[in-house]
DNA sequence: GCCGTTTTCGGCCCGACTGTTTTCAGTCG
């Protein structure tokens, strides 16, 4: 069997999951799930790793687990504790009030294998008369378990968003409020969510606390206290949001602690142990002196340990606390405000709501320097796609635009398909009168990966093409996109001197920060759009922005903050060599 | 299980909360 770093790491993680279900020491399961972490965030492909007790985490004995694995197939390590726990075990330790040590006596003491045996062991109060539980806790189990399966664990971020800016909303109209924050995993714009967390800076929580009860939706108060206030709003799902309510003083520390992530947090605690210092959410306590310490903001709180200022997107232990250290990478990283245009968007002419002239006035409004107008091509007979006649005739359009505005640049693009049998859309005769081109999947998402990527290297092979759009074709959480080889897409771009698209739509965020990062190594420019179909999605930018700050993008590798000018010779030099 | 100018043992991030306990273990974020 051909092994690759996913089995791997596959492999560490189940190792991991079944020794906490065994209620092993925490330190040894944490030691495994290190280990994956680390093979993951190392770069080299499987093959080009030699010696595996090289990787920091890695010693004598996962290393040996591993070459076993590699060499047989298999693993007896891992076989070993398949035998000693049930596999109905491992989806149980997500009910909360559940976790290893407990779960592992439930199986030896009450012969618990799954969900259904657990719900009897309840049901017939077995639980209860175990020592260490009892009644209270029995009936939490039971309607956690009967919640279980409702929803899916973690909802895709494009559900959440729209929720936050109503919460963002509300929490601007309590005057008691002094400062408020998103954090957690929303806040580092992770793909998907469990759950909503705020940090709010008040001296009246109990004020707050009763105000935030007035928000919509609230289907359920969890909690409310001083410090925090736990509720479930009765959204297009179930979801927690937890506020959590803190002096001002302690605002920038807290904010720090709940945007975690929690891999983020262990780096910096270790950081600041080293230094005899010691970080909660409250401040940063000098061991030696024990004077706590506090920070206007979280800017100044990474002063303190000598660094720059970390972006929340890139808060995942992935090498940024070492980088921050440095001020190149600080500064080379994108921002918002380099963005100067969007290269993707439609209007009434295929599937916009908006016409040509309203989508250009918005970007004038956003103050971009240029836009292109890329509405689908003829194939695309639902989307009302254009040929050739009415593609000359809206370039008309763009050109009276062109003459009228001083401050706005229209190219007059198009989004072509990618046709199933590979060919293009249009002949590269008539590309060329186009100002720039998108090439994009559509259509047979369900071919094989071979006939995928013959597609798209044929559209990235056609000297007019500068951009694929939305790569992938994924709908986070709804769709995994067609079968694509993604090393190859990417060296193909390179050699190519095609851009890759980050697609701004929170519902797609494709390419994914981790894709980026990789085309970004390999020189492959990248261009951030949001695929508006109205006014209102030219405002996912920002959503595009921080999918590629997670993926650690600096602004040279976007397009669209270049010049127009630049925008135009990068896409004539591809028409040049290639000709 | 990993790690080490306090190196072969004894740590491993920190604090709150909960329920079950007479002083704490387990879970969670």
């Amino acid at each position: 069997m051909e092994m690759n770093k996913k089995d791997i790491i596959r492999l560490l993680e189940q190792i991991a999951v079944l020794l906490e279900l065994k209620g092993e020491n925490s330190f040894k399961i944490a030691a495994y799930s290190r280990a994956a972490q680390n093979i993951e965030r190392d770069s080299r492909a499987l093959s080009e790793i030699d010696d595996f007790t090289k990787i920091k985490g890695i010693g004598k004995g996962t290393s040996s687990v591993i070459m076993q694995y590699i060499h047989d197939g298999k693993s007896e390590a891992l076989e070993e504790l398949k035998k000693q726990v049930p596999a109905g075990l491992i989806p149980l330790l997500q009910v909360p009030g559940l976790g290893g040590k407990k779960l592992s006596r439930l199986y030896q003491e009450l012969n618990v294998t799954d969900a259904e045996s657990l719900r009897e062991a309840l049901v017939s109060k077995e639980v209860e008369a175990l020592p260490g539980f009892g009644k209270k806790s029995a009936e939490k189990l039971l309607a956690s378990l009967q919640e279980m399966g409702k929803r899916p664990e973690r909802l895709p971020i494009a559900v959440v968003l729209p929720i936050v800016e109503k919460l963002n909303q509300h929490l601007e109209t309590i005057p008691e409020i002094r400062a408020f924050s998103i954090a957690g995993s929303v806040r580092r714009m992770r793909e998907t969510v469990k759950d909503i967390d705020f940090i709010i800076a008040t001296e009246q929580p109990d004020i707050v606390g009763n105000k935030l009860l007035d928000i919509e939706n609230v289907k359920e108060v969890i909690a409310k206290g001083q410090t925090k206030v736990s509720v479930i709003l009765a959204e297009q799902y179930d979801i927690n949001v937890d506020f959590r309510m803190v002096k001002e003083n302690e605002f920038a520390t807290t904010l720090h602690h709940f945007t975690g992530s929690s891999e983020h947090n262990v780096h910096m605690r270790q950081l600041a142990k080293s230094h005899d210092e010691k970080i909660s959410e409250y401040g940063v306590e000098n061991v030696a002196s024990q004077e706590i310490l506090q920070f206007t903001d979280e800017e100044q709180f990474y002063a303190h340990f000598n660094l720059r200022y970390i972006p929340p997107e890139l808060r995942e232990d992935s090498g940024e606390i070492e980088a921050f250290a440095e001020r190149k990478i600080a500064e080379g990283l994108l921002h918002l405000s380099h963005i100067k245009g969007d290269l993707h968007m439609h209007t009434t002419w295929s599937d916009g709501a908006q016409s040509l002239e309203e989508m250009a006035e918005a970007a004038r409004r956003k103050g971009y320097e240029y836009i292109a107008i890329t509405d689908h091509s003829k194939f695309l007979r639902v989307a009302n796609g254009l040929d050739e006649t009415r593609l000359r005739k809206q370039k008309e359009e763009i050109n009276r635009l062109n003459e009228r505005y001083a401050d706005l640049h229209i190219f007059s693009g198009v989004e072509m398909d990618i046709l199933p049998d590979g060919s293009l859309d249009f002949s590269d005769k008539f590309l060329r009168e186009m100002d720039f081109v998108i090439a994009a999947i559509h259509s047979s998402f369900s071919q094989s990966q071979e006939q995928i990527m013959t597609r798209l290297k044929n559209a990235m092979n056609n000297p007019y093409v500068s951009l694929i759009a939305h790569p992938t074709g994924r709908l986070i959480g709804k769709r995994d996109g067609y079968a694509i080889d993604m090393e190859e897409l990417i060296a193909t771009a390179a050699e190519t001197n095609t851009a890759l698209e980050i697609n701004a739509n929170p519902n797609r965020l494709d390419l994914s920060a981790a894709w980026a990062k990789k085309a970004q190594e390999k020189g492959v420019v990248l261009s951030i759009d949001t695929d508006a179909h109205n006014y209102s999605m030219l405002e996912d930018m920002k959503y595009g922005v921080a999918t590629a700050r997670k993926g650690w993008i600096s602004k040279n590798t976007v397009m669209n903050t270049w010049t127009a000018e630049k925008i135009k010779s990068f896409c004539n030099h591809k028409r040049m060599i290639e000709k």
